[in-house]
DNA sequence: ACAATATATTTAGCAATGCTAAATATATTC
DNA sequence: GAATATATTTAGCATTGCTAAATATATTGT
């Protein structure tokens, strides 16, 4: 099995996970890069290619707000996103529809058993 | 709701459900058309555009092979297409990661009624 | 001061795939 | 022979994940 299969399957998936995430509290994206990763076991690991751009669109899409803010330590300026109303609106018809959608694909499977 | 997300969780899983259809039975393309389309209560309807190019990929992976046959009543020449040794094996691979990747996706979401 | 390192964001270009939209072809029916 | 039903092909577009590199800030070590 090649892996462009599981690539595909991630497109669509990935702003919802972003968005799921951002909604549970406010974050930015390099942790999002290793809270990602780590919460999938590492099923999840975006590339910062993959993850600044779905910012991006949930930003413009008015999903999710960003403010910067200093850090401490050794850090460099972050962009702080927070959902915005339409964000967490957004999140359940997301998981709605996900849900619904994977019901009809695994009906194609049950089939089989009949 | 926009549909571009539905539209992105197609990726992948159309060509493993031409894949399971196939493997079920040899077929042709008009049939998958309008066979999916029913069993998936309108869901997974899709264009010719999408239908062939699957349909072509799935043979040059040698997943599937084509066979052209003439039909009865008021029809044209159809190409039949019967799934392959390697395109079985491929079936089962496909539908176990297609559940591990939905088990990742909903891990994320059973967090939340923790 | 200066180099090395850790943290953090940005972006140009590519690959894969679903959709739009139209063209093409064969066979039957009126 | 025109209309219709069946059936395949394909050019071009949009979206999105990935590769890969560049850029920037702040701390630490010498």
């Amino acid at each position: 099995m090649d892996d462009r299969f599981l690539q595909q399957l991630k497109k669509g998936v990935l702003e919802m996970l972003v968005l799921e995430t951002v909604c549970e509290g406010s974050t930015y994206g390099y942790e999002l890069l290793t809270g990602l990763k780590a919460r999938s076991n590492e099923l999840f690991a975006l590339k910062e290619g993959t993850l600044y751009p779905i910012l991006y669109r949930l930003e413009d899409d008015g999903l999710i707000e960003s403010s910067w803010s200093q850090g401490e330590g050794r850090t460099a300026p972050k962009k702080m996103y927070t959902a915005t109303e339409k964000g967490r609106q957004e999140r359940i018809d997301r998981w709605r529809v996900w849900g619904e959608f994977v019901g009809a694909v695994n009906g194609f499977c049950q089939e089989d058993e009949k």
